[in-house]
DNA sequence: TTCCTCATTTGACATATATCAATTTCGATA
DNA sequence: TATCGAAATTGATATATGTCAAATGAGGAA
């Protein structure tokens, strides 16, 4: 791994308390590679031999069943992804593929847990993570049951707009037809929901999306702290 | 705590491994109360003073927002719930009633985190048990995104089937208008998609179920180890 | 038992969302 | 710039699900 990587996973939450002689060990087990758009990395259901951490593009986990697919979540640099399947040693629950050129680290599942053991302060990080990640996923649980997908893209475009510096204007992180698929619906859905905020002063060209009445926009969404705030 | 339920709460997983110094030490801190049913024990947004045992009775995890309601999980006894937000010292995500009459462990959640950094066993059964939490809800949101509400419902049935011991007959473990809410439907859909499952030879008689043609039920409902096993 | 309350079921209807087919738009690349 | 292929949009329609009101049924209390 590269040492502008190296010390930028070691920033990341999950590593950035352990020690230096198990990070280091860590990191020497690993490995880094490229891959193309549009490359499966991981298939649900295989076993987790793998922690992986996404250093460069972006990646998306997504799930399928009885031929269906579903978009679960993006993962962009720096992060890791299904950290659960690798502490529990159980088979993923979910595929993933990167949506562009990426550069993917592979840290195997065997050392995870191994220094895991060893190291309290990985430890606590760990779980502190996998408190967030569930925490996350229990929040989008709660959007999915408790709102309509008007709602749920409107909440999608003011969590957006916060992360992107907060101006009015801003720009879609994914392709329209994935974020349909992330929040639970159809491509043409999707583009019938974005003519239905026009009403609440979205417009919307391509992949900019400008939000002209913040508070029209809020007062239809009503964002809450417990679906919405990605950061607790 | 009574010996029997000290006993009981010891045999589970995220308590069976620490060293008894440490588990005399959360339950020494802890309160064993009883509630009656329908008393609410946490609401959503408050902050996580305590974790929570569920001795007996049955305790009934739901989210609301905008007005609107929706049962999450059914917790029984011997059971935790909400270490997620105990762990992260956050606010809880899910509000918390008694079904019944039910006796209920409080063990504060600083004491959990501080015990929690003293016993590495319990550490690893902490993250053990978050990272089972964590899949319980992907496989949820799974469900809720990649069928429709009659194949929810069929999925269902299939697990509390095997749940009951795998005989062709067994009781609903709640009530239907909370199940439909559990499933992300309507009570009358629900009924709607109890007739509909007649078709694959579901039979319904108040809370008693038969499943009179299972071939035909697993066929409809394509069982999926990756969505309905929740042993892993 | 009888009554009362509340869950459940049913029917009619409204709304939300998906599907299918046909354009249109966009973006990569020759 | 021109072209090609995929993405996005649109319209028409089908299906799924929700809502409302009424009827039925089950369980507890007197």
């Amino acid at each position: 791994m590269s040492e502008s990587h190296f010390s930028d996973v070691r920033a990341l939450n999950l590593f950035n308390l352990m020690q230096d002689e198990n990070f280091d060990a860590l990191m020497r087990g690993s490995y880094v590679l490229n891959f193309p758009p549009q490359t499966e990395l991981i298939r649900e259901g295989d076993s987790s031999d793998f922690l992986h951490i996404v250093l460069s593009g972006a990646v998306e986990l997504f799930a399928s069943w009885n031929g269906r697919e579903s978009s679960m979540a993006t993962v962009r640099p720096i992060s890791t992804f299904i950290l659960a399947a690798t502490i529990k040693d159980a088979p993923y629950l979910m595929s993933a593929r990167t949506l562009e050129k990426s550069r993917i680290a592979l840290i195997p599942s065997q050392d995870v847990r191994a220094i895991f053991d060893e190291d309290p302060y990985f430890a606590r990080s760990i779980v502190s993570e996998l408190a967030f990640c569930y925490r996350t996923v229990v929040k989008n649980a709660k959007g999915l049951k408790l709102r309509t997908s008007l709602e749920r893209l409107a909440n999608f475009l003011l969590r957006q707009q916060i992360r992107s510096g907060g101006g009015s204007e801003f720009v879609l992180p994914i392709e329209k037809r994935r974020l349909a698929s992330f929040l639970g619906m159809t491509p043409e859905n999707l583009s019938r929901a974005f003519k239905g905020l026009r009403g609440y002063g979205v417009l919307v060209s391509g992949s900019k999306i400008t939000i002209s009445d913040q508070d029209d926009l809020e007062k239809f969404a009503k964002p809450d702290r417990l679906i919405d705030d990605h950061f607790s």
